[in-house]
DNA sequence: ATGTCACATGTTATGTGA
């Protein structure tokens, strides 16, 4: 079984690109990010017609949340984390043979310091609230998303650039391993554990063609499912295609 | 400080967010 997130960067002007990569990676279940898009907007039909079962949770110009299936219908079990209702379009989370599997987009945090990276780190705050549930729970879970922290200095390229950048900062970082050492097991690294294996490439800059990446999209695996863990990566090729996304799809494969 | 992309507002650009 073949697990991706992807961080589409809206997925109607995306849509060519995000339905070439299905019908090349087959992937069984993906997790997108920054639809951009309405639920109304949603490209459902053209999903349906490339084989995938859809649940979605979007929001006009930013943001926005989705989880594809292959040949099946992934069971929404909810939008939005607990708590307070989000205006934003974050979280959505579905069941799908079995396994319990999220879309999360966190939140920038930029500029910081400031109130959008107080968000971010209170955001982080209540997906660990919420993630520590399921642990408890002890069913399989991927935590599939783009986290918007790379979570260590072997997950970006050697720079200064990014020091005052909210997705490197120490409370970023700390923030991103309390909620792994919860245990859960970040997979991408656990399978390359000496390969920078980034997932985004900034559109400024030339970035893409230096290979100046971050690691900010991960899957992280509950304890019940991570033995299951045979293989991962990222699709980079994704990145070079005309019109691509500034992120390219990680994936893992269970067994 | 800048670079790139895309969208919204509503203009022959500018602000916003990433």
């Amino acid at each position: 079984m073949k697990i991706a997130t992807f961080n589409i960067n809206n997925v109607n002007r995306r849509l060519p690109n995000l339905l070439r990569w299905l019908r090349a990676a087959k992937p069984d279940v993906v997790a997108l990010q920054e639809l951009k898009s309405t639920d109304a907007e949603f490209p459902i039909l053209a999903i349906e017609k490339a084989g995938y079962g859809a649940v979605w949770h979007g929001q006009k110009t930013w943001n926005g949340v989705a989880i594809l299936a292959r040949n099946a219908e992934p069971v929404l079990t909810r939008t939005g984390l607990p708590g307070e209702g989000d205006v934003e379009a974050r979280y959505i989370e579905a069941a799908i043979n079995g396994i319990l599997v999220t879309s999360i987009y966190l939140p920038n945090g930029n500029p910081q310091p400031g109130p959008k990276f107080d968000y971010k780190l209170d955001w982080f705050k209540r997906l660990r609230s919420h993630a520590g549930k399921l642990l408890k729970q002890d069913i399989p879970v991927v935590l599939a998303g783009d986290y918007n922290v790379a979570p260590t200095e072997f997950d970006i390229y050697p720079t200064k650039s990014w020091d005052k950048d909210a997705l490197i900062q120490p409370k970023s970082r700390a923030a991103f391993k309390a909620l792994v050492d919860q245990g859960w097991t970040d997979a991408i690294r656990t399978i390359h554990p000496s390969k920078p294996m980034f997932t985004f490439w900034d559109y400024k800059r030339n970035r893409w063609p230096r290979d100046a990446g971050l690691r900010l999209d991960h899957l992280l695996l509950s304890p019940s499912i991570a033995p299951r863990l045979l293989k991962a990566g990222v699709d980079r090729k994704i990145r070079g295609e005309e019109g691509a996304s500034d992120h390219a799809p990680a994936w893992i494969v269970l067994r």
